[in-house]
DNA sequence: GCCGTTTTCGGCCCGACTGTTTTCAGTCG
């Protein structure tokens, strides 16, 4: 039976179809499916359990949409889509991949020419076929050509991890704001909202001299190549092929321009539908009185929300799934109020990088209440602590406890979870530990089935208060493992074990789409780690806690968010229950 | 295709840039 995220798959596909036989995507068949697509992206019920009037009822969702959802689940494909695919074949969809080949050409291009793959085009090039068609020139054919050539570097579907684009990004608006002309900038887009991959880095810069700010910028030692150059608007490539969109606005249309970019597009629609509801224009300059062209606001984001009667949305939020309608805001958790940091490894641990003394004074700066050292289980070879060694860094531990006496040191361990849902030790051992993270670092190949029952098992040990990094993902090099989510939170609640939102830029795990799932899971509590293995990672908090709040993860679900005393019961109470 | 205290038809977000045009279409975000 299908998931949510396999039938949002289909109907993207469909959307992509639909492009090409509406000829735009604009067109509104086709946005009314892009919407039906973010429908199903934010639903926390299973669309496959529900009846076709259910579906209807869905906001984005209609009569048409309901019945192909039905029609997937029921046959495991969709007749429309089957019949699309072989007017667009694959090979032909291919061609939209380049840059500056949209639907309507594609389309011309197969008409006059026959083209109906990259190869036939590149050929096409070669006898400089293409001039002859109405609208495309030299130009355009020199532009595909290049495009051609660079596809799979840097073609519209490549996506670059955040690991790698965020701090580019970072780099790239200090950069900016050290010019004269520069008063702000800064980054937007899918990377503001932290999505965990990006197409493209998108930034905006407030100054008064936009044509001299676009000078200096194409000068960056980051660009390799220039896409396009406006007095507003520039695009450029980086060596490794992320594109970056620079504009530049005046200082007071600031707030309105990063609100415009930082999207998502389908914020931005309801945003300016809220707009146009009440009489008003929203683009990327402010929001102006549609009758006179009066600016309501524009100098700040807050600014312009309050206009248009909303609260502030934080930009983890706007994805369009509902969050414009929303009568009451989530109260997010934010990095300041996270007391304690329970998932670091010093030394000790085999790929630890600063020593335990260092690590704690790290978080004794940091004015963490409570921290659990959690150096890895004996089952990992290369890395992992022998009961002997673990017997030794007690006896360190506990100098350090009364050198900090303001911090709570938990000595604990990231237990491994086997294949049988198994962990290290014996349970007499680990009931001399204060805190386990369990998780699962081997035997990723497992079928969904498996890993479900696997990480149930380690749920239900009493010894482990948390499971570390749930999927297992490396972004951009390695997908999780497969579960059933859904039983996995239920499991979580019912024996009170905490699930981690890994800070780690390369892990963001539970990834933010699978903690929308478990919005409505009740009794499930998060706990968001860093995961440090050097005194400098303890600043990964702030993207654990980024990729929390786009999972919609309010502060009375995360446990290290509690007051000392009270985090101490949360981990009592596991321990005492019998193990569900 | 979706939607509706302006409801069953007629709307549907807005603008920059490019290349090809003599005023605009296509693409992109």
């Amino acid at each position: 039976m299908p998931t949510n995220t396999e039938i949002a798959r289909v109907l993207e596909e469909l959307v992509a179809l639909m492009t090409m036989a509406e000829g735009s995507k604009q067109a509104f068949r086709v946005r009314a499916y892009e919407k039906a697509v973010a429908a199903v992206q934010a639903m926390t019920q299973p669309a496959q359990d529900m009846t076709e009037t259910q579906l209807v009822a869905v906001a984005g969702i209609g009569k048409s949409t309901a019945s192909k959802i039905r029609e997937y689940v029921d046959t495991g494909g969709i007749a429309r889509v089957v019949a699309l695919r072989k007017q667009y074949p694959p090979e032909l969809m291919e061609l939209t991949r380049i840059p500056g080949l949209g639907p309507k050409t594609v389309v011309l291009l197969r008409d006059r020419l026959g083209i109906d793959s990259v190869a036939a085009l590149e050929q096409a090039i070669a006898d400089d076929a293409l001039e002859g068609v109405p609208g495309l020139g030299r130009k355009s054919q020199e532009k595909i050509a290049t495009a051609i050539q660079r596809l799979g570097l840097h073609g519209k579907d490549r996506r670059t991890p955040i690991a790698v684009a965020l701090p580019l990004a970072e780099e790239l608006v200090a950069r900016l704001e050290e010019l004269p002309e520069v008063s702000r900038a800064q980054y937007c887009g899918s990377l503001r909202r932290f999505r965990e991959t990006v197409a493209d880095v998108d930034i905006v810069a407030a100054s008064n001299d936009g044509p001299a700010v676009m000078s200096h910028f194409i000068e960056f030692p980051v660009v390799a190549e220039v896409i396009g150059h406006g007095d507003t608007k520039t695009s450029v490539l980086t060596p490794q092929g992320l594109q970056i969109d620079l504009r530049v606005v005046k200082p007071g249309q600031f707030g309105a321009a990063i609100l415009y970019f930082t999207g998502s597009k389908q914020h931005n629609i309801e945003l300016r539908q809220v707009a146009i509801d009440r009489g008003l224009l929203l683009n990327e300059y402010g929001l102006e009185e549609t009758d006179t062209g009066k600016v309501v606001a524009s100098r700040t984001e807050a600014s312009v929300y309050k206009a248009l009667g909303l609260r502030y949305i934080p930009p983890e939020m706007r994805e369009g799934i509902g969050e414009v309608r929303l009568d009451k805001l989530p109260d997010l958790i934010e990095v300041d109020d996270i007391r304690g940091d329970l998932h670091v490894h010093s030394t000790w641990s085999g790929d630890g990088r600063s020593d335990l003394d260092d690590m704690v004074a790290a978080a004794a700066t940091r004015g963490l209440d409570y921290i659990a050292m959690t150096e890895h289980g004996e089952e990992l070879r290369i890395n992992g602590l022998t009961r002997d060694r673990i017997a030794a860094e007690k006896v360190e531990i506990e100098r350090l406890r009364e050198k900090y006496p303001g911090l709570t040191i938990l000595r604990g361990s990231e237990l491994n979870i086997a294949p049988d849902g198994g962990v290290d030790y014996d349970p007499d051992f680990l009931a001399g530990f204060d805190w386990c993270v369990a998780s699962v670092h081997t035997h990723f190949d497992l079928s969904e089935a498996e890993q479900t029952n696997r990480v149930v098992t380690a749920m239900q040990n009493p010894a482990v208060s948390a499971i570390g990094h749930l999927t297992g993902r490396r972004i951009g090099h390695r997908p999780g493992i497969e579960l059933n989510a859904r039983a996995v939170f239920e499991a979580a609640a019912a024996t009170g074990t905490a699930l981690e939102i890994n800070g780690h830029l390369h892990r963001l795990d539970v990834p933010s789409e699978l903690l929308l799932q478990a919005r409505d899971t009740a009794g499930l509590r998060f706990v968001i780690s860093t995961d440090s293995h050097h005194t400098s990672e303890f600043e990964n908090i702030r993207w654990g806690v980024s990729n929390a709040r786009r999972g919609w993860v309010t502060k009375d679900k995360v446990v290290n968010a509690l007051p000392r005393g009270e985090f101490l019961a949360f981990v009592a109470a596991k321990r005492h229950q019998s193990g569900v």
